[in-house]
DNA sequence: CTGAAAGCGCTTACAG
DNA sequence: CTGAAAGCGCTTACAG
């Protein structure tokens, strides 16, 4: 708090050290042709000062430009979800604006794993100095991701994670933990004896941990604790047509008519609200993610009790942040930025969207 | 996306303008000594070439001192609520201070009025160029957004909020809307015909519409969607002496002995999680507010269900940031800022800590 | 009322 | 290996 009143400039440590302030810009940033001893001198009077780089006077003087890139999915047809992210980059982008940086977007379909391989080469080919990935096809971008280490571009992870890739940060949610919340929500509304649903929709299910990852979390809850409290059964769908997964639920329906949970793995919820509506069941408690253009009206008359909010504007703008600080500022970026797991219901949707 | 490459600069407008630069900046601040004539031209210019000040450059040249404040509650010894604003304080100063920003704190106890009083007068001697305000003493608070004004001291309320007084903005969450967010928690995990009791603890309960607020929500709820359903109690305590309070709920759970919901309208909740444990009470859904240390281990034993979170953190470093928009920047402030609703259970903690 | 000049803290060639 | 100088976009006295 009481740190001594004037800031200290490279002038200063120019003057205590002997020096030139070309020297000490030289010093600071590390960039050669200095001899040893100066060098050790200067550091020292650095490190004595405790001296912080004006990083407004820095951007300011410096012409250097920055070029950020970003590969995720596009919105499709199915979902609005990736329509979010968009905000959290453009905010991100305003404000680092000053310094230099500029940004391109790639978008694949998430149902096409040749566009995720068309565009990766694009981004690849571009040579960005930094880039955000969202791994929504794991295995395409695991291959990514090991050129990206070979050419030296520092990578962040959003969204969902890839573990030990060599990625700068991951940030997102914890997908397990998310499926235990999820499933002590259910606990907590459900009378004793119920018989309760997983639904996962997916393209390419076997593809995707993020997915895998909350329906495994909500199963142990409910392993560890409540084991004969309530029946559980699993269905996946691999397609994105309504008219499949619709027969998909009527036949699980069929076979077990007395379920009164269902949890949805991701965003696809609305597509079980619209099951439940049209069949006319009623005292179903349905849970699942994402405040989509799709699930909010859902949510909002009472057919989905919860969604879980996975952030998808913070997300996508403390991962450019992230790359930002890493890259421009060549801070030190944490391994993993995990979000919240927000809780939203009808009552508190509207500070969420 | 696409707009014109080059960064348009003062001096771009000088020259189109054919005057100065010092004119320029004269125009631009609204400093006068500028005739009318060439004010016109270079204000036409300005909009043309749609300029835009580089902030950065311009808090680089100014030598401006803008000194902040803030007015709110000490930690007392009962609730260590008041510990988190400090953080996100911190956190925004961080951000600003090469703005020239510096920052004063004055604390006041929340449970003598005097020490309100006595800590504004000092805020107001120093005469800050902008205030932060958590009016949990409302008709102190009152008084000294009516002199703030008088002194055109520009003033932001956080964490509660006193109506039309003409502050820059009010940072916080929607008291009445979390009311019946717990509502809707206890509602969802209650079986027919159970009791329900509200407790308000606080020092001055009539001078604090944040807590009444809360209250009048989380009864509203059940006014208008199950009257029926259950029987609601509420009980006053003007006191923080843990004493008063234990004996309090000891009589109430005397006269109700079948209380299965209890809602807690701020962060005294864990008087009412000790009361529990240590009367050995069974089956009770224990609804309250904020991550407090007090109140922490409570939710993660379960006596505790559900925290109402507030977001302390951000809401103090939101408000900052306003403040340092309004007075700096010279920004449009939005008059509301209204942070989410956030349900904490123990599965999803960790993120909000 | 207006302009020229110095300076904010740093970076970037350029000369030696 | 090192220093002096120009410049980033803006602000601030100072002359006139």
């Amino acid at each position: 708090m009481k740190k001594s009143d004037k800031k200290i400039t490279i002038k200063d440590i120019a003057q205590r050290s002997g020096v030139s302030i070309g020297t000490v810009d030289r010093v600071i940033h590390n960039r050669g042709e200095v001899s040893s001893k100066t060098m050790k001198k200067v550091l020292r009077v650095t490190k004595v000062l405790n001296f912080q780089p004006d990083i407004l006077a820095s951007a300011l003087a410096s012409k250097k430009k920055v070029r950020l890139a970003t590969l995720m999915p596009a919105v499709d047809n199915d979902s609005s979800f990736w329509k979010a992210p968009n905000l959290g980059i453009e905010k991100a982008l305003k404000e680092i604006e000053h310094y230099g940086v500029t940004h391109s977007k790639y978008l694949f379909s998430i149902s096409d794993r040749n566009s995720f391989i068309a565009e990766a080469e694009k981004v690849l080919s571009d040579n960005p100095d930094g880039l955000l990935i969202a791994p929504s096809l794991q295995n395409e971008a695991l291959e990514l991701a090991k050129i990206c280490n070979a050419k030296k571009i520092p990578f962040v992870f959003f969204n969902s994670n890839i573990s030990n890739q060599n990625q700068v940060c991951y940030v997102g949610q914890d997908s397990k933990q998310s499926g235990i919340v999820g499933a002590k929500l259910m606990d907590y509304g459900l009378s004793k004896g119920s018989e309760i649903l997983v639904v996962s929709i997916f393209r390419f299910l076997k593809n995707n941990n993020h997915i895998l990852n909350r329906k495994q979390g909500f199963l142990q809850y409910f392993e560890s604790n409540k084991a004969s409290r309530f029946k559980i059964t699993s269905i996946e769908i691999n397609s994105l047509d309504a008219g499949d997964i619709y027969k998909a639920l009527r036949n699980i329906f069929n076979i077990h008519p007395k379920i009164k949970g269902i949890f949805v793995t991701n965003s696809r919820v609305f597509h079980v609200a619209r099951f439940i509506e049209a069949s006319n069941l009623r005292g179903i408690n349905l849970i699942g993610y994402d405040l989509t253009d799709e699930n909010i009206p859902y949510l909002e008359k009472g057919v989905i009790n919860f969604l879980i909010d996975q952030k998808p504007v913070e997300q996508s703008y403390r991962a450019i942040i992230a790359l930002f600080n890493k890259v421009v500022l060549k801070k030190n970026v944490p391994e993993e930025i995990l979000l919240p797991i927000d809780i939203v219901i009808k009552e508190n949707l509207k500070y969420y969207e």
